[in-house]
DNA sequence: TCCATTATTATAATCATTACAATTTTCAGA
DNA sequence: TCTGAAAATTGTAATGATTATAATAATGGA
């Protein structure tokens, strides 16, 4: 595992007290940023860290996503994954492999949060917007 | 319940076999447009239909879902909740009193769906966009 | 009316997530 | 360095929505 001091600061600087734990879990996730879950998660590290439970990874990812390092994703699926990237995106999910796929903004073709906001009915103030898209990736649309 | 004669026919003309049950929940969805779980549907109708199941109540909605004549929500909650709108509109879920309203499209402001296929990568086909808003509802944010 | 198909039902199983309580680790202060 | 309180980790049990299963009931055409 490669950059351990990186993590190790983004943890602190997000005010998580930076244990053996929390900054394996968080390597993981920004080294395999293909939205996995928690058990995914669990199994890679418990041959390393043969003392890991699930729970911990569950409150871990918790704990993350309350600090803004991390944000969970559920597209019409059963379980949680989770996302290291905070950058604005999209998801997309592929309807044939099942893979969620990032999809970077290009903010000038994108909607704007105000188009949304002038859609609000009186009364009702709008404080989070989330976009999912589902269709075909590139390898499964051949 | 009234307009029973009418939910038969939506059924009907969806391809289903209008059973008591069935025509019942559909009726149930119609008259209470507040996007209710299973458990809502069914503790409703139980006292009128006794020998109504919860598997039923489960196995018609996802028949409905899949015939189209009513959709399912899951907006970032544990359970499935079922809407017979089938217009275009978002959903909005109030942060505070938990409650989910519909948001009907004022087709001149909102994103169309070319400003969604402008950012698919090379090669990504798309079918299907889902939006979801937060925030507080005019009761809530008084 | 009879029979095959379809619908309904009750119960059990599944499975992600959370609750809980015990144990271990950490770290500030003596 | 030692000590003890606070925080973190752990394993197990509980929860709760949904699905699977198999038996029973209802339906509709021949």
């Amino acid at each position: 595992m490669q950059m351990t001091k990186q993590y190790h600061n983004t943890l602190q600087d997000a005010g998580i007290r930076p244990s053996i734990q929390r900054t394996a879990i968080y390597g993981y996730l920004c080294e395999h940023p293909v939205h996995p879950d928690v058990e995914t998660v669990y199994d890679a590290l418990n041959p390393i860290y043969p003392t890991l439970s699930k729970t911990t990874v569950y409150n871990t990812l918790k704990l993350f996503e309350e600090k803004h390092i991390v944000q969970s994703i559920k597209i019409e699926d059963d379980k949680l994954r989770f996302d290291a990237e905070m950058r604005n995106h999209y998801h997309f999910k592929c309807t044939k492999c099942g893979k969620i796929f990032d999809i970077f903004l290009d903010v000038d073709k994108v909607p704007s949060e105000a188009s949304y906001t002038g859609i609000m009915p009186q009364g009702f103030s709008l404080s989070k917007i989330q976009t999912n898209l589902w269709g075909l990736c590139k390898d499964c649309s051949k």
